[in-house]
DNA sequence: TTGAAAGCGCTAACAG
DNA sequence: CTGTTAGCGCTTTCAA
């Protein structure tokens, strides 16, 4: 089929097939780049020549012209120093939660139909931080995704401070003049209480997520806020690190602090899934001993038994928009930084 | 601090650092590639000329002469087609399993010391996959490095027709010409079948993955195989999807068909959980009535209640194999392909 | 509508 | 050890 074999290494160039269509290298790239402006018959002859040379056109001649990589960093970003465990498994246990999965969905949807592509970066040390910001100032990169794990997390700062386009997944800590879309936490845990309270729990407590991530705080916030306003006193609380063990562990210590409780908000889905399997070890059965309501949405919630009713975070539907008011932001670095909040919504099934 | 901000629109090129050095270029340039026969003198000057100018050298450009795009593509490759199914939350699906964040570790492990990238792409229809391929010819990535989800998927061939450099995690199903990582799965099943015979197990049953999927093809026939060789009989069989839920429905099914089932042997660590769930539910205790003994050795092992006795797949090592054979692909297109297969061991934890 | 020509920023011969 | 020079393959004015 193809004349020359393997681009990187001497693939047919524009020249090859202009010569072949009998045409300028300009009237190819044109028909290439489907600019208008050209004949329809000599549009032809060229995608002919190009079927015939199998020419594919070489990236990194055409980025050095347009400036554009056509690649974006996807960057989960940790507050972390250079100590050894931040290293090891920090991509392993990046993807133990169902949440990055869906990060990647999302923002692979909004991507591939623009023939762009995120390159996928860990930054949990000074290094690998430094070495995301300097894959972008090379212009391996037109912009960067960032996830963090910590509210703390200095990247963000660096990447406006360098002049990066960047957004990120969630509110800065900070007042760092940066776009990034994140969804109303507190509100989806102001629905979690109202449907406990709704459905009569008379001693509702909670599993609250790490304190120095702001999903953490601001759904212990929300929870809090909401019994208030019904007029009950603080509930109990324990905190956990939004895994299934840490989330099992919580709710066995709840379980012997206030044997009482009758219903239970876990901030993720993960922890109401922990939270469950406790509870059928210590005997209660959910929904009708103990109802459960977790968060996310995530796919442990359908699966978990029983069927945890949750608040619904559009984490892909997010993910995406984050990968277009990036593209946005590369393409018009001087408009005003935006960022977009989701409204969360609650999800019946049989756990609560 | 920097004279020019933001280098993919403008920032100071090579020929400004030279002027600033009072060098030429190609000094420059040496200095910046540490490339030796350079007076250390005017290496200091270069470099301080470098930091005042906030220098950062264009890949675009590097990458046209090199032709290396220091990038190499990291897909995860189903067998689909176009169906709607196919394309939804494939990414989150994926993610799902351990294993793949176990992959991702291992490979920027590999690349990360090498200022090497990994562009995450997701192949599971034939219009994702010939973008893969084109992306690779347009020389935006060095190579591919393919994890299959089943065995008939055709982008490996793909990958060789067009005389590009890939390796993929596991061995291929056709005879293509290609390099591969793999585990010594039967000798791993066999592991398995003997510690639950060592141990007492009179009725040992199994819960296979997809028979479709090489690894859990192997898996059930080194199983089979020890049993046999120990003289018992065909083992009962449930097969699964190497899901939680999956193998929970699978022990329940099993529990059904022979109540007397003393020892399980689950063919990934996901399913032998789930089938701890499920003996749990139906009163059996493990390891006292049930061993339970799983595959992978994955983080869900040593998370699970209890602490999974399983068989450890390497994956991490295995990535990094993988992302090194590739590597030497790519410097030497002419040397033999090679593969490696790893050994798997017994890990003994407290479910058998 | 098409072609000629000028670079994009860098590396790598080749001289000196 | 250092500088000069010739491209890498493409896009994009500018003329025709």
């Amino acid at each position: 089929m193809n004349q020359e074999s393997s681009a990187s290494s001497g693939g047919p160039t524009l020249e090859d097939v202009a010569r072949a269509a009998g045409v300028s290298r300009a009237t190819v790239s044109r028909v290439v780049n489907g600019v208008r402006n050209v004949d329809p018959a000599i549009q032809q002859t060229v995608r002919q020549a190009v079927a015939a040379t199998g020419y594919a056109p070489n990236r990194a001649a055409r980025s050095l012209v347009t400036r554009r990589a056509e690649i974006i960093a996807l960057v989960v970003s940790g507050a972390g120093d250079d100590s050894e465990t931040e290293q090891n498994a920090f991509a392993s246990r990046v993807f133990a939660d169902p949440f990055f999965g869906r990060v990647v969905s999302g923002v692979i949807a909004y991507l591939r139909p623009r023939s762009m592509h995120p390159v996928l970066m860990f930054a949990e040390t000074p290094d690998a931080r430094a070495q995301a910001v300097g894959f972008l100032r090379q212009g391996s990169a037109d912009g960067a995704l960032i996830v963090s794990t910590h509210a703390e997390d200095p990247l963000p700062a660096m990447m406006t401070e360098a002049g990066l386009p960047a957004v990120l997944f969630a509110r800065p800590a900070g007042a760092v003049p940066i776009s990034y879309v994140d969804l109303a936490h507190q509100d989806g845990a102001r629905l979690a209480a109202g449907h406990l309270l709704a459905r009569g729990c008379r001693r509702p407590v909670t599993i609250a997520g790490p304190q120095d991530v702001a999903s953490g705080h601001d759904r212990l916030a929300g929870f809090r806020d909401a019994m208030a306003r019904h007029g009950l006193p603080y509930p109990d609380v324990a905190e956990a690190d939004f895994t299934f063990r840490g989330g099992a562990r919580a709710m066995a210590l709840l379980l012997a602090r206030c044997p009482d409780l009758d219903g239970v908000f876990a901030a993720n889905d993960l922890m109401a899934q922990g939270a469950c399997q406790a509870l059928r070890d210590h005997g209660r059965r959910v929904p009708d001993d103990v109802a459960v309501v977790g968060f996310d949405d995530s796919s442990v919630a359908a699966a978990c038994d029983p069927p945890l009713t949750t608040v619904r975070q559009p984490v892909e539907a997010m993910a995406a928009e984050m990968a277009r008011l990036l593209q946005e932001r590369i393409e018009h670095p001087d408009r005003a930084v935006t960022s977009v909040i989701f409204t969360p919504e609650l999800v019946v099934r049989e756990s609560a």
